[in-house]
Parts: structure tokens; sequence; C-alpha cells
DNA sequence: AAAAATAGATTACAAGTGTAGTCTTAAATT
DNA sequence: AATTTAAGACTACACTTGTAATCTATTTTT
């Protein structure tokens, strides 16, 4: 799988917002949140490229950036790595840690209540 | 909060089996599923020690290491923010998204629902 | 047309990381 | 006692990452 380092994903992440989109539509969304300069925002969309994360058609003399890879995806494969990594593959532990530590709320468990819903009814 | 890297994370949990613990034993616990050179194991050591994720005292002329941090408590940070990463900090996504791939087990749904149980009766 | 702005390409550079090798010294072995 | 071994300290080195600055060529703007 792409590995992305942490600034990587957070441009390929503004770009996910929709697509696809240049230069100064990534650095604008980007400028929220972050006080990258420019430049910074530049050098990771060429890491993107090179990468294999994103391509880009060229129209007159900018690049029009589009991903290659889908969120959903990316995230899944990170998460089980995580998991992986973490709690041997269980995820299970993982949700009992939130509880524990008090940072699950009721909107959070009635998700999560819809998620084992939705798996079970998938199940049958 | 300290910040590890993977390959130092691997050793601070081998630590975390048991200790305290010298070099050679996390060495022994390490060979099973990795190659790493003892040099290797060291250094990451000394990395360790030097981040304050272990501690130490001296037996004759070796270390016996003691984590410095609890590894629930680690995990439970690294997931918070693995969380708010790919997720805006909402846990349900995350479930959800291995639901989806068919990540999930039986076994997972269960224990995910006694996570859910234990937290409502932690409610009342 | 000349000057200024701007797009992407290239270069920079320190800190962190994976992965050891060498050095120094003390303990174990012969 | 002399030699080998082994523990930790120190050094190494290429690659990644964060964070831009400079270079080059093309558009705009004046």
């Amino acid at each position: 799988m792409i590995e992305l380092s942490k600034a990587e994903f957070e441009v390929l992440d503004a770009l996910w917002i929709s697509y696809p989109a240049d230069a100064s539509q990534i650095i604008e969304r980007l400028s929220d949140d972050k006080q990258w300069h420019e430049k910074t925002i530049k050098t990771l969309l060429g890491r993107l490229v090179k990468k294999g994360a994103l391509s880009f058609e060229k129209e007159g003399r900018q690049y029009i950036y589009t991903p290659c890879i889908n969120r959903a995806d990316y995230t899944q494969k990170e998460s089980q790595n995580f998991i992986e990594r973490f709690f041997s593959g269980r995820i299970a532990p993982l949700v009992s840690g939130f509880a524990k530590s008090e940072k699950l709320s009721q909107q959070d468990i009635n998700e999560l209540k819809k998620v084992i819903d939705d798996w079970e009814k998938n199940q049958k």
C-alpha cells in the first residue's frame, strides 16, 4: 500500500473534499486549519504524485489534480494496520479503551448500535 | 505525550509483556517475530530511555528496564489521535468501515455489544 | 514591450527513523 | 594472568518528513 506521511494525508484529504482541483484550491482549503506556506503544500503535492496517490492533467501551465486512491479504502487499510499494531487485530479493545476513558458519548453508542444492527441484518 | 516510532513501540511492547527485564530478555522476546540485530534493539532501548518511555536500574553492568508509561494509556492516546486524524474524532465510522469490508467477526460483534452494555450500566 | 507575478521544478536542510557497526570497559573463561 | 566475550556508549548513514527558498519559464499587468 501507498505510505503517506501525516502532512501528505492532510493535503490529499483536502483534495478528497472535491476533485479534480488545482493547487490554489487545495491551498485555499487548507488555509483554514493550517498555516502552511504555499510552497510547503506544493512540495507535498509533488510527493503525493511521486507516491502515486495523485495524478494530474495539465491545463495551461497549471496542474489539475485527482486522487488515485479512495478515502474509504485508504482509511480502512490504515485502521486495520493500526488495530493490528496496537490491539492484535481486535477492534473491541480499542472501543473498550474509549469507554473506559470516558471518551464515548451517547451518540457514539447509538451509532455503534446501528453499525452492529446493520451488520447483523447483513448476516441473515 | 511521548512520541514513539513503530520500532520503538515494538520494543516497549516486548517489555510490557513482563518487567522489569534486561536487554537480553527483550531481545529474546522479539526474536520470534523480528529479525532485528541485537544492536538494533539496544539502540532502540537507548532511544526509549532518552524519550522517557523507559527507566532502568543497573545491576552489575547490565540495565534492568521498566516502562515509565502504561500500555493502556499509551494506546488510548494513540487511538484518539488516530481517530481524530482519520475520522474527525468519531469512533463509529471506523467500526463501520470494518463492518463494510467484512473484517468483523461474530466474536467482534459480541465483544462490542458487551462494551456497549457495560458502558450503559455505567451510565445509570 | 518591459516588468511583475506566478506555476511548477529543483534544491535545502535539520530532525527523526531503521538498521546496524565500532569503541571502551568490565566480566567470564582458559 | 591473559584472553575472549559481552554490555552499554558512541558513531554511522541513507531515507523520510516537515518546512520552505530559489530557479526557470510563462503569463499577466502596466
